[in-house]
RNA sequence: AGCGAGGUAGGGUAGCCAGGAGUGCCCGCCGGGCUCAUAACCCGGAGAUCGGUGGUUCAAAUCCACCCCUCGCUACCA
């Protein structure tokens, strides 16, 4: 039995979750899902990102002070992944007193090392826009965004010697090539870590939500670096399990914040004396109805909304099928529609409810010889989920749905009688109970629901192979309805 | 500008790294079969100069060069 850490970005809490947030979550779960499947000991990590500045100002906005207004946001999320069948085994809060033991510790060690010396932060500020803007991001000496002035600014701040560590990254993507994945996106982050690499500011004196800088007490630990060690104080480091977790089997992110991930965060562990992760995986992006996906367009989609109007099961689906994990997508109900009639209602719930119709007419003993494990490779369906191919998993499976239809059709089976029918039956109850198995981590109320009318024990990854099928078949309606557009 | 990803039938994709008949899948379209099934399922068909040009090779969607187009990233904006 191997342990597995598995962990989302701890998300910020400025806003209610959106679809972005719920992707991210919801992909490590199926991840999750499917090492318990395997028999993993697996440890599952989401929460969310508490301090900073934005928080402050959206905080004074509502007229709460930080604490009150992040406790009325937090249980948005916390909700939100009841709804969604999150499995997480914990849910880290920055503001939890273990976290600020532990970034406290964490940088102590960098502190110790000498990664951290005394600096000023120098850069362009744009006033209206609250954010900071690099020498490259200026347009004619302008603001990016929204074109007015900038102005420069100077600020006392402590920093961490990230140039030092370019090399030593460098050895790590070199020796470790899973540790960036998807591989088509580690080109990006090595070439740019070759480019060399610029210390970074990890305190500030201006802001005063956050965890205090115990070696400068005027200063508090800048959001990022904060958030970061979440990753370690989920497991109560340096004691803890994190002997037992650490490395982590994979951080899951969005691909903007791959670069924390796979160069800052690494860096910052190698100064603390911590292993590095075995893998950051980056995700890509959802556009909505193929516009970019913003509060400014106001087309931010409301998972919650989509959830009430379709159900939890087919917005996971969608998730897992719409896009191979990694790349970009297009989220818009018209697609989500037609995947839940054409894929989830006409293929999985015809293929379960005319199966059982079958099986609950035939009086007869439901035994026969396996027919239908032709082409059933679960070695292969392993082999994609471990490379975090859920795209490619959920059609390995949908070709068993495709072929248990087929073969319905082709042994006409409403003609047959006694022992022939008997034989045909059997090896459709033991096509959808393996395939039940095999959906559990993507659909897990649906997987549950056909476990249920199939009548059997609830089951793991050894028995996705034909045996005696021993169930009472029960039916029990449609597993999903139509959609009418 | 630099770096990265991609351009394959009406749409969406796989194949490319380790060249071998345009080979596969999903949706849509056309025709047929069937009635166990939510007008569901199954079979067959039409539809592609594999972005362009040149090169390597007996053989190129696949390798190389150049060009065109689309998208992403460019660091302290989680």
């Amino acid at each position: 039995m191997a342990d597995y850490y598995i962990t989302t970005p701890i998300y910020y809490v400025n806003d209610k979750p959106h679809i972005g947030h719920a992707y991210t979550t919801t992909m490590a779960d199926m991840l999750a899902r499917w090492h318990r499947l395997l028999g993993d000991n697996v440890f599952f990590l989401t929460g969310t990102d508490e301090h900073g500045e934005k928080v402050q100002k959206a905080a004074e906005k509502h007229g709460k002070s930080p604490k009150e207004f992040v406790d009325s946001v937090v249980p948005q999320f916390i909700d939100a992944w009841k709804t969604f069948n999150i499995t997480n085994d914990i849910f880290m809060r920055t503001t939890d007193l273990q976290h600020d033991k532990t970034v406290k510790e964490f940088i102590r060690r960098i502190y110790d090392s000498g990664d951290i010396y005394k600096g000023e932060y120098e850069g362009w500020y744009c006033v209206p826009d609250e954010t900071f803007i690099t020498e490259l991001q200026l347009k004619e000496g302008r603001c990016p965004y929204c074109g007015r002035t900038v102005n420069k600014v100077k600020e006392e701040s402590y920093f961490f010697r990230l140039g030092k560590y370019r090399q030593r990254l460098l050895d790590l993507y070199e020796k470790h090539p899973g540790f960036l994945s998807p591989k088509y996106r580690a080109m990006e982050t090595i070439n740019r870590v070759k480019e060399g690499l610029n210390d970074l500011s990890i305190t500030r004196r201006t802001v005063k939500w956050g965890i205090e800088f115990k070696q400068d007490k005027d200063h508090v630990v800048y959001v990022w670096l904060d958030a970061l060690v979440n990753y370690l104080s989920a497991l109560r480091w340096p004691d803890g399990t994190v002997g037992r977790f650490w490395p982590a089997d994979v951080h899951i992110v969005g691909k903007d914040i791959a670069w924390f991930h796979t160069v800052i965060w690494p860096a910052l562990l190698m100064s603390a004396g911590v292993e590095p992760p075995k893998m950051v995986f980056s995700h890509g992006w959802w556009t909505v109805e193929g516009k970019k996906m913003g509060k400014s367009l106001g087309n931010a989609v409301d998972p919650i909304d989509i959830i009430r109007k379709y159900g939890v099961d087919p917005l996971r689906y969608y998730f897992a099928r719409e896009m191979p994990f990694g790349e970009d997508g297009d989220f818009s109900e018209s697609k989500l529609i037609a995947r839940i009639n054409g894929e989830l209602v006409d293929d999985l719930g015809n293929l379960v409810y005319r199966s059982l119709t079958l099986a609950e007419r035939f009086g007869g003993e439901i035994k026969g010889t396996p027919e239908l494990d032709k082409g059933l490779d679960i070695e292969r369906i392993k082999a994609l989920m471990g490379n975090l191919d859920t795209f490619n998993a959920i059609e390995a499976v949908w070709e068993r749905v495709r072929c248990s239809n087929r073969y319905i059709n082709e042994k006409e089976a409403w003609k047959l009688r006694g022992e022939q029918l008997g034989n045909v039956i059997y090896n459709l109850l033991e096509s959808i109970r393996i395939i039940s198995i095999l959906l559990s981590p993507f659909m897990p109320d649906t997987s549950e629901r056909i476990r249920m009318q199939l009548g059997v024990e609830k089951q793991g990854i050894d028995q996705c192979r034909f045996g005696e099928f021993r169930g009472k078949v029960k039916k029990a309606g449609h597993l999903f309805e139509k959609v009418k557009e």
